[in-house]
DNA sequence: CCCTTTTATGGTCAGGTCGACTATAAAAGG
DNA sequence: CCTTTTATAGTCGACCTGACCATAAAAGGG
């Protein structure tokens, strides 16, 4: 803002674009919207919405976010902002800057279509193309931040309830980096890392199997040395 | 942008902040300007100024970088989205959304002071503090997310002319980190990455002692295995 | 011209981590 | 009881890393 006081100023629409990520039976699905207006009237898009004048684009991402999926309580949720898309041409109406955030739920609740009419939509990711304005872009940039963020950090708890096994833990990096991971050498290094997994002292069945025990994601979030993706 | 068409929107000013970096005789400095006009006149600020009608944030961010170094030709240097800060009383005179930049420069021609009056000036890192609006804040965002990425990018070269030592890159991490790194360890890695260091054939003495080997930065971009920073 | 200083770079060695793999444990279902 | 499924303990060799010893090649001071 060197150059401030010196620019007349133009003014712009700020929204917020959401890619919000969860599990279903071991596959990543992305919560899309169908538009019922044009442009791209019956295309599904990324839900989101204007930044009001009193709220921050956190703000609003979290508010769009409790609206979309319908749940009461959204404040434990894992919410990062992407990255900001602001191309002169992407809403062929108006100039839209739009702050673009990545959420990621532990389970998934049948989406509920928010306040307005757009019915809201947990889809498989990938097997959708031809999202409406830029967002094809914006949810393959949010999967390959998601990706990227697993190995260094303790992010894959975020798609996890706050009581889950190592093998659930396993089965995020495996359903978000699409390869199959060795359970035993998966579950030495996790378990191995000092202030990530917490053992409740409770054992469950739900994964079918032996009873595995439980833990609570620890206070650290950087893990080093970082879990390394297997190449392709 | 599900509930785009409900909702009236408020205009919004957009800015892009440009935290820039380079290295001067082994230290970090940032490029700042200061303030004339109130608010915060007087005050050191990062570069930056209103995106125009026609312009991208990416555009306007290099278009300001090359005001405020003087430089002719910024095509060529390395600048990237850092985030976007959208809290509603970052700026006292109207609702100003920032998208703010990190750039990287590997020399460091003293700062020109751009298009408008404020003079610009390359300051070590952490030797000013209180910087107008949030500035503060963005610098720190930008350091530490520099800091992070030379563990697993080859992001160190942006800051090194196009012929360097392995020295001189050695220099990027302990600038940065602000800790001390073996050189015969460092040299060993960099060196056995295969894709990242080409050597030119040719040799320099412009660091003192034997004589080191140049190289250019390879096509390779991430660094596997990453670069792990030392415990503080 | 020798000697000190400075930087570059080649090795060695012990410990840690990782991937591949053998083995065992504890549940559910037929 | 036996098969299937998942969890978890080790082992072994390859590789990576940090700490260190050693040498090379320049510049500058006496």
């Amino acid at each position: 803002m060197g150059g401030y006081d010196k620019y007349a100023y133009e003014p712009f629409a700020v929204t917020v674009d959401l890619a919000v990520f969860t599990l279903r039976t071991g596959v990543l699905h992305a919560l899309l919207v169908e538009r019922g207006e044009e442009p791209y009237a019956g295309r599904w898009a990324l839900p989101g919405g204007f930044v009001q004048p009193d709220e921050s684009a956190e703000t609003a991402a979290r508010r769009e976010l409790a609206e979309e999926t319908g749940l009461t309580d959204v404040s434990g949720l894992h919410l990062e902002q992407l990255r900001t898309y602001s191309e002169p041409g992407r809403d062929p109406r108006m100039r839209v800057v739009s702050v673009a955030f990545t959420a990621l739920l532990p389970d998934a609740p049948e989406a509920r279509g928010g306040g307005d009419a757009a019915q809201a939509r947990w889809i498989p990711y990938g097997s959708v193309r031809g999202l409406a304005f830029d967002h094809d872009r914006i949810l393959a940039d949010a999967r390959e931040r998601v990706g990227a963020k697993l190995e260094y950090s303790w992010l894959a708890t975020a798609f996890c309830p706050p009581e889950f096994t190592v093998g659930e833990l396993r089965r995020v990096y495996e359903a978000v980096w699409g390869v199959a991971l060795d359970p035993r050498n998966f579950h030495r290094k996790v378990t191995g890392t000092p202030g990530f997994l917490v053992p409740t002292g409770g054992t469950t069945t739900r994964q079918g199997g032996r009873p595995a025990q439980l833990f609570r994601a620890g206070g650290a979030t950087l893990l080093n040395p970082p879990m390394l993706r297997p190449e392709v």
